[in-house]
DNA sequence: CGACAACTATTCCACGTGGAATAATCGGGC
DNA sequence: GCCCGATTATTCCACGTGGAATAGTTGTCG
């Protein structure tokens, strides 16, 4: 058991596989596949090797030793321990409670999309939403699928937020398509002053990294 | 100029600012803070200095000479070339139209959530709830403070696309926890089958990485 | 006027990720 | 019965990031 370091996300998808049951890791490849959790977090077939092998070299979980099938490359089998469960809880825990900035792209070109012109601007955008209503009506079709399947209801969650977080942003991106077609957002005048860097005090308004 | 490879966010606003004006990366560091760019963007000192290096590599910018103040480190001076707003321009209108999974945390967090007592995920929502509040009391007054100043409303839409999602997920958590307060949502029954993994042809629904 | 904190300015190292490389075996068509 | 592509299963390397380390310099409080 090495010194912790928080989980990543994919350690996080790991770990809760092996809660459910041992396996060795291209079994939990196949799984998260399987289960589409690839949508969730980001999952590579390298990455999830070294991933583990870190939960390895910090006790949270261990090896059950190692078979051979044929003459295919050897596959050592994982089990979660005690400190592992307790890790998982944790890291489930502070994702649940403690919001984090992740610093989604999305914002960021919005907020330098005044380099760009207006009308340039205004079709990007119009690209965006279709591409973002095709993401949402997969949304809906998964949560058709899950429920014909019967499957309880808590396991899908996720689904409804995302298509809420989407049809928000769908609809403020339409709100401001409107206001940029209408002319009541000025765009294309040329930028004020170039540089400032005074020495306001400036209150330092900290937030959550 | 060497092979493209892709701008990282920070690469994005570096050129941004070198857009505007020739700058040395400390100079950059100063106003990317001065304008709080740091809520859109991860800056680190230290990644900064890596990133300008690299847009160098690839021509975007070229050093307009080293100067030197007092017994200071020496501090070279780098300005945008036609590569380099060819490129900023190219990017920022990709990060405008196409939406990418970022794989934000929360959608993994409650998919998982199963995993813990309903009154635990409870306490932990509601403490997200209060958090979230605290995030969005912060840019309403961010927007004022902006609106008071005049400052033309183009160069901070992005401060209403952040409280309209901030909004959303709020609401949803709302509704959740309205949800497994009246046990509409059954969420403490034990998992049914644990494994499966058979071989359904699973019609493979590909969506943008 | 001396000490100490904060700012200026940059470099360096360890870590996690993504993608390619490898290699053997299985399934299907001709 | 043989070839080809997909699947099984894992390793390795290059790159970008984050945080610490460094070191001189300005400002401030007693």
């Amino acid at each position: 058991m090495a010194k912790s370091a928080e989980l990543t996300p994919l350690g996080v998808a790991s770990l809760a596989l092996l809660a459910e049951q041992p396996m060795h890791p291209y079994e939990m490849y196949q799984l998260l596949m399987a289960r589409h959790e690839d949508r969730l977090v980001k999952v590579r077939p390298g990455t999830l090797y070294h991933a583990v092998g870190r939960l390895e070299e910090n006790g949270l979980v261990e090896s059950t030793g190692t078979g051979r099938e044929g003459n295919r490359p050897e596959r050592t089998t994982y089990r979660i321990t005690q400190d592992g469960h307790a890790a998982l809880d944790a890291r489930l825990q502070a994702m649940l409670a403690t919001p984090v900035n992740e610093y989604p792209v999305f914002p960021h070109a919005i907020a330098e999309a005044h380099h760009l012109p207006a009308d340039v601007v205004t079709g990007l955008l119009a690209d965006r939403v279709v591409a973002l209503n095709a993401d949402l009506d997969f949304l809906v079709r998964a949560q058709e699928a899950v429920t014909a399947k019967g499957l309880d209801r808590k396991y899908w969650i996720d689904i409804t937020y995302q298509q809420a977080m989407l049809r928000t942003e769908i609809a403020w991106i339409r709100g401001l398509l409107e206001e940029l077609g209408t002319g009541q957002l000025p765009w294309d005048e040329p930028r004020p002053a170039p540089t400032e860097l005074s020495n306001k005090p400036k209150e330092s308004l900290g937030k959550h990294s």
